[in-house]
DNA sequence: TCGATAGGGTTTTGTAACGCAACTTGTATG
DNA sequence: CATACAAGTTGCGTTACAAAACCCTATCGA
């Protein structure tokens, strides 16, 4: 059977996942973050099969995260660079690595920081703030219905977000 | 063959996939910051087959994320509950949601807000902050190597982080 | 006490997605 | 002309996933 879709779940968490959630997607875009653009820098860097790359690249390209684009150089020569929606990912992809600093690797065996090129001074955490710019404290956060929240089809009462 | 494993890679985003990176896995997480323990309230309100749920429960408590707790209720009752570790991935569950509201629903559509309890006021951003809680400029933002960080086996170079 | 019901799973079975290797295409270079 | 390289595509075997059916335990109701 096909994998379950999200899209129809009006939910943001669903969306991002039909996206972005395969298993190889996101990394694909860590290395775009990398500056990798071409085909053989992402095979290379992740030992991802190519027919998985391509299919991943080009649904990629379909979302509009990356966007392909045709060199000049001799023969077929792609790069993938990202687009602003792609660029976007990059506080997904933090707070994913944040996330496992702390929980997987530990202090003191923390790979990689995300540095202030002029200043050094390193991202430590991501901060909740309101359209104001002001820290929302996370532990008295509570969810509401926005705008476009929809009941679901099925159920009539509280979940599916 | 079996689907690669990030676990050797040396990189948090990997070492998050690893192991909250599966398509279902972040929707359970998800529902459980709404108040959902029980088997059943996940199975009805994602839609997810018994054995899959099942599934991935048993390797949500495994990696820490959840904590199951058997119940005092009449029958074999147990309830999931988030750790310390699961309730960390908030931040990560909201920079989707954020990536989302903005990129796949738009303003206006957006299924679901997070606001403090008391104040009403809404989580519209998330800031990359230093460790003295003062705001870095993403734009600026570039990668170093941390403290753990390994070379890789195969390619003594440039990737792989 | 015997069946009905409910929660919380396992088992079975089919299929879609994955991974590998081999092949293709287009363009340069020796 | 032969070779090399980038960027795929194709074919094929395997695996993990999804749906449905089944199972086990426990309580409740008659």
């Amino acid at each position: 059977m096909s994998r379950k879709r999200f899209e129809e779940m009006n939910c943001g968490v669903a969306q991002a996942l039909e996206q972005v959630g395969d298993w190889w997607t996101l990394l694909i875009v860590r290395d775009a973050f990398f500056d990798k653009t071409r085909f053989s820098e992402f095979q290379e860097s992740l030992g991802i099969a190519k027919n998985i790359l391509s299919d991943r690249l080009r649904k990629l390209v379909e979302n509009g995260v990356l966007e392909k684009e045709r060199l000049p150089e001799p023969g077929e020569r792609y790069a993938y660079r990202l687009t602003k929606k792609g660029r976007d990912l990059w506080i997904v992809l933090t707070a994913m690595r944040l996330w496992s600093d702390k929980w997987v690797f530990g202090d003191g065996d923390v790979p990689l920081v995300a540095r202030e090129s002029d200043s050094q001074r390193e991202v430590a955490a991501l901060l909740a703030v309101d359209d104001h710019g002001e820290p929302v404290e996370p532990s008295k956060l509570t969810w509401a219905a926005g705008p476009g929240r929809r009941r679901t089809k099925k159920r009539t009462g509280r979940a599916a977000t």
